[in-house]
DNA sequence: AAACATCTACGAATTTTTTCGTAGAGAAAA
DNA sequence: TTTTCTCTACGAAAAAATTCGTAGATGTTT
């Protein structure tokens, strides 16, 4: 553990996340389309990734392409945002002969904490339970996903009664 | 219970969320801040939003403006937006003498839950259950939420014992 | 080799969102 | 009654995000 200037201790990952939070910047929508490719298929060329993007079969409900109007991604169009990602430091780039290789390098979990907060704190209020409760309640959970709930929530209650 | 086209069965509250992600518009981060100032005050002038949306008391993170430069946001860019925010049908207005008093014309349950559909797509690849758990996992928890949370899971695992 | 395809770089057009200046109508204050 | 203040409407500038056209380099095919 370890202690803030407030007094609070936090965890290793929470410690973590804060100092991350400061160099991280927000990805913006299509920013944050490309990278969960990355995450899904690993270090990938623009025009792999601009496939990807244009395949119905991905993004089954993402409002934008999902829509009546399928409009294709022109590749340049992909091509210029992952310069500016690369810009930004949200992908590592290699080349490889002529083209170019990109990763992510920012890690899936460590984005998804950084956008959990922003949004709790936008439509919650800052009330995390509050959109817990909301997610169980309007979404479909699997008997084993609801076991790892149970197990975690076991959990915090042990760390709370010896702190 | 309302039965779809394809045979799901949906509760009331599902079916009525159906329905309303048809016409709800995402409302940008702009018009989502004035929303929650609307739900939490009531229906309310711009002038009242305005000082409000200034107000350093509140959004104790919004990023914007907890940041080191606390821009202050014109009354007339808080008019305007509302203005906007009228025309899509967010918020209803009443004139009252010369001003006009501005409500939220949509629940904060509603958006909450249309803006948490496409937040776990866009960050969590649609399963919201690894969200919950990382919520549950970066957030802390009352000991009444919890009681909460175990109440609800309780009564989600007997609806699956007996459909 | 010539024609064609594919890649990056780059500037700029477009679209969306946010911001505010200005004008004019009423109230309130002087 | 002037002057000042506060409100809405409106247009448009500014900023942010997305889109793409074109150019030039380098492969590939014929």
């Amino acid at each position: 553990m370890f202690a803030t200037p407030s007094g609070q201790t936090l965890s290793i990952r929470e410690s973590f996340l804060k100092k991350q939070e400061m160099q991280l910047s927000k990805p913006t929508e299509s920013e944050l389309e490309i990278l969960q490719l990355l995450w899904a298929l690993g270090p990938s060329t623009v025009r792999t990734v601009n496939e990807q993007l244009n395949d119905p079969a991905n993004s089954p409900r993402s409002l934008r392409r999902a829509a009546a109007a399928p409009r294709e991604i022109g590749y340049t169009t992909t091509l210029k945002i992952m310069q500016i990602m690369h810009e930004k430091g949200l992908v590592s780039r290699e080349e490889d002969g002529r083209t170019h290789v990109y990763a992510a390098a920012v890690s899936e979990a460590e984005t998804q904490s950084v956008l959990l907060q922003q949004f709790v704190d936008a439509a919650y209020r800052g009330s995390a339970m509050k959109l817990v409760l909301q997610a169980l309640g309007n979404h479909e959970a699997s008997p084993s996903e609801l076991d790892e709930i149970k197990a975690l929530l076991a959990q915090i209650e042990q760390n709370q009664s010896e702190p």
